[in-house]
DNA sequence: AATGAATGAGTGTTCATTCAT
DNA sequence: AATGAATGAACACTCATTCAT
């Protein structure tokens, strides 16, 4: 029998740089909702995960959406400062573009959208809200990293929203594990090169 | 208050020429499906919709996972005979994939891929493989349409599987309503337009 | 896909010296009460186990309950002409009541009493009687032979219709085989060597 | 209409010196599983019968077998308990027997012997242990008895293991109060007396 | 004689949420 | 700040039974 390390009542003693309780149930939220989806995850889980109780999780987040939401802003924050960073970093729009693909893919799951359509249901407006501004965000780093590289003659392209959005949308069919007998690609970075040489021709003669 | 029209216990009466229970079935489970995904509908909704008791649509599948592989097939079943009939008809490779493209477009959330990853959990390997091969009869339909159209020079495509799952894809991002301030999109058609013109000529110089 | 041998509709061509579908129902049903106890055997497993469909049961037996007492009351029947056979037969009657044990005891779970304690509720009155009346006929035919062999003066013993019961009841430590680390009896014969030896120091002179 | 107290929702206010919730909940599950049998009681009739709801059930006990087992377990060791301190008291060996016996009989369906073959079942083999270990200390106890009773040349007794369970068994038929016509005791007392003097001239010297 | 289709009432279990401490 | 105890509503699934064929 081993005995689950119980918490004392009341509030612990602050250990110095040790996370903050709400930043610890976030992480274990966006870690779980991403692997299995809003439904999939209860907010016992949740708990048990961060190691406290679901009491406590109630005190930070009144209720699962907000927990959700909180959680998803906070992932596509992070990966929308890494995009920016990769952007504004050296190296041809291919190649950057290229390092992002390779980033994203590794991310799990963070296609937004897929998620969005079943689970808007459980959000309120505001809460939507707050998705989508954060999703758009990350559509305009992208749109302004293709207008720029247009501006640059890198590439030709007359609706950098447009091919934002088709970059994403392209870069989901790279994770595709269960297509069935033929694997579409070995690895990530072989995924992320085809796309993006894909996504650089076109399909015309 | 409105008496629900119940149905007396037994056997119903034999109705001439009316669609099978089984067929209602699927009919409500793939609608309810394909709009608010695998957990967010429950037996009882699947029974109410179909205007039968949740045990009658027990008697048919047995679980609700098989319910919904049951449904998930039927309707790819019929996407992949409507694809292949546009491929097989008149016009040039790029108007009929524009005409699939409207009219995959239409049927909400066709995106099996989506949910695949979190709903795999719920499956047994032998569900996930029935989904899996119908899926990839998908694939193999389109992939010929490009093989094809390679063929005849058309177009110019080094790996027509790939192109396949690309403007799979391509399309999902027709489908997005809720992008914040700008729509991307003000009608299908317009679209499958732009997702088409996109996916001819790539983003290159 | 292996097709399941469907019975035609309507009467089947009566197979000579075949069982009757009601007999073949019963002698599933007692086997599956006898093994899993009233509760935890549904209408559904004694028709699959007899190769019939669940209306099929209905249609011999109205209820769950009847073919309980039905299948039930053959089994005491046939266990207490069983009884009475070796009774009026040769040997010492403690040899007769060794034969006894050695049968009864390969019976699995015939103890009814101890089902009849919690089974009861599910009876009605007239069930009930029909089932004690049955239960009574076993002791007796004990009885009897008790009596019997007190007239012979083989065994010593004041109220044989006690003495019936209680070796009914001795008969059941035979049947222990999750006696956690020591094991009572090795055998059946053995089980029964040692309870008739136990009980003869009883009822002997 | 009688209003059913109903609790509010959350954390009730402390009672004091009240039974604490889960004992209440176990008492509730003995009686019920004693009276009626594990498959004849549902998590519903224990929590109606404790004044709680499923859900509170299901905070304390996991599932409905674990439930169970804590139930029949603490009803094992409390008999235990009771008859190891019968044994200690004074008196002849007789009179004490006696004394466990009319104990004994008085508990409504002890024998978990008869339940086991068929509860078995839905036991986790670690829950099946856990029953057995409780069973086994009952016997272990009363063989200790007859063991020391025979040192003391009260009785005479070969295996003493054996004459418990014996012993056991015959208080089973005190129980029999649904025997047709001829009810075998009158009273528990007048039972326990027929039986400890059947099982004496067994084991007299 | 035997069946296929349908039902109503339950079962065990889970879950998001509430509240006194 | 954090918790333990409790709830109401739902969920997937089962079962004995009914009835037109």
């Amino acid at each position: 029998m081993d005995i689950p390390t119980k918490r004392p009542l009341g509030r612990p003693i602050q250990q110095q740089d040790s996370i903050s309780t709400s930043d610890l149930i976030l992480h274990s939220a966006s870690v779980l909702f991403m692997e299995k989806g809003f439904e999939n995850v209860s907010m016992n889980q949740v708990a048990d995960h961060s190691g406290v109780t679901k009491a406590t999780v109630y005190y930070y987040f009144p209720t699962k959406t907000d927990l959700f939401v909180a959680s998803i802003v906070g992932v596509l924050t992070r990966v929308n400062e890494r995009i920016e960073h990769i952007l504004q970093g050296p190296g041809s729009f291919q190649e950057r573009l290229l390092k992002i693909s390779v980033n994203y893919l590794k991310v799990p799951q963070i296609h937004m959208d897929d998620m969005f359509g079943k689970i808007k249901q459980h959000l309120s407006e505001e809460q939507q809200n707050q998705l989508i501004h954060q999703e758009d965000a990350l559509y305009q780093t992208l749109c302004k990293g293709f207008e720029e590289a247009a501006r640059q003659h890198e590439i030709v392209c007359s609706d950098p929203n447009l091919a934002a959005h088709i970059f994403v949308s392209m870069l989901r069919i790279g994770e595709r594990q269960y297509t069935g007998r033929t694997k579409l690609f070995e690895t990530t970075e072989e995924a992320a090169e085809s796309i993006i040489s894909f996504l650089w021709r076109g399909i015309h003669n």
